[in-house]
DNA sequence: GAAGATACGGAGGCACCCTCCGCTTAACAA
DNA sequence: TTGTTAAGCGGAGGGTGCCTCCGTATCTTC
């Protein structure tokens, strides 16, 4: 929303604000205007419909157009494309989130991170913008679009370790590299069985993570490092 | 190259028999112009350049300039990005199914898996451009793009079939599946560590990927489905 | 009701995609 | 060599989308 672009914002205390300036003083009391509150809104339902229809790439004019604003209305409103993103998806964020709370208290920590995943996969079904979302708390780094990545690694890294501390799965992945991966086998949707295929990749994986039971650990672990890999090439 | 488009064309001619067999003839012989042999060697040429500094999302235009040739002639010879991309990248994902080849007869058939694909993550991160050769591979279908779909699909099942019939791996992966959870890891490059990430994230996923011992089968395996060979197409 | 802050909208500049077509040029035949 | 002609060339041009900028309209406040 950013109602007043300059200043700092020194938050409601008239004190202050009367002391270093006058131009303070109208940016606390001043409410945002009708119109733009109601503008955004519109925004946002417009993005949701057509992200969620047309992809992560559609057309932000198409959104605008939707929406009955100029384009420049838009561009206020959400600097970015990310923005809007983040925006658009942020409640389904919070559900993952939340789902994640509750998962803790099932019996089977192994498991609660497997259905953490699978709902994730679900998610990225119903919205095809979602799959944006993920990338983006993914791939641009912890600095921008922190709220996604945060909730997201913080959501992943509780069933982590409670999985880890229950001494069911190992403990040298880290919840950023978890969501890579899912967020990964997730981007190549849109062929006819995909969400089947990455369901059963993700269950290939969660066996992967469970602690090896040290029997057949064979050259795994020994040499974090990668020796036999490549090979003249 | 397309030397002979038309040869519908009726044109310039006398007797209807002279039409198919001149027209045949010429089309045989008629070798290809040394202009236009030239201009595809150097679009392609810069496109390898391109695409492995800029990426999948490198400008067409950018390419025809470095190659010289204009926007049109970077067009007929490669009618979509995607033609160029093959092209740019047939030799790379040729080396990939040759390495394969090679691989299998190593004693691990596990272990050559992983390092069949410790190497593909080593050509994406030499080439930019490499993984949008593996995203239309994966993405867009096997009818199109069939070379590289193919070529990977062969390699990847031969490695697969050798470790499920030495009773070392699952059987209800398909080649595809694991084709795409690899592309879809190394999708998501570009962040500072992700090459590291990715090996970490594969080494887990070969290890879900081991048959399972009997001891914690789950709930897992529960339908096989597919014969342990390749299937469709 | 007036003043001033705030928001609106869309024109416009830029980049890229891709097509189309008049001109050029290389291959071949005579 | 020269003429013919298909094949190839290049880039203008039309389309789409991104994003910015600024004159105008509208809202809040007094």
């Amino acid at each position: 929303m950013q109602p007043c672009k300059g200043s700092a914002r020194v938050q409601s205390n008239q004190f202050v604000i009367y002391i270093v300036a006058m131009d303070d003083q109208t940016d606390q009391t001043r409410k945002p205007r009708a119109d733009a509150v109601r503008n955004r809104e519109r925004v946002l339902e417009a993005a949701k419909l057509v992200f969620n229809a047309g992809g992560p790439e559609a057309s932000l004019e198409a959104v605008a157009k939707r929406a009955g604003v100029g384009i420049g209305t838009l561009y206020r409103h959400f600097p970015t494309r990310e923005d809007l993103f983040e925006a658009v998806y942020r409640r389904e964020v919070e559900q993952l989130s939340e789902l994640a709370e509750q998962l803790k208290s099932a019996k089977d920590p192994v498991d609660a991170l497997r259905r953490w995943l699978r709902s994730g996969v679900e998610f990225v079904a119903t919205k095809k913008g979602m799959v944006a979302t993920l990338a983006l708390a993914v791939q641009s780094g912890s600095e921008l679009h922190a709220f996604s990545f945060e909730r997201l690694t913080k959501a992943i890294g509780s069933l982590l370790d409670r999985a880890i501390t229950a001494g069911a799965m190992r403990a040298d992945i880290s919840p950023e590299d978890l969501l890579r991966a899912f967020f990964g086998m997730c981007y190549m949707h849109d062929q006819p069985g995909w969400q089947a295929s990455v369901l059963r990749m993700l269950d290939v994986f969660v066996d992967g993570l469970r602690a090896q039971p040290a029997a057949k650990t064979k050259a795994r672990r020994t040499a974090p490092a990668k020796a036999p890999v490549k090979r003249k090439r």
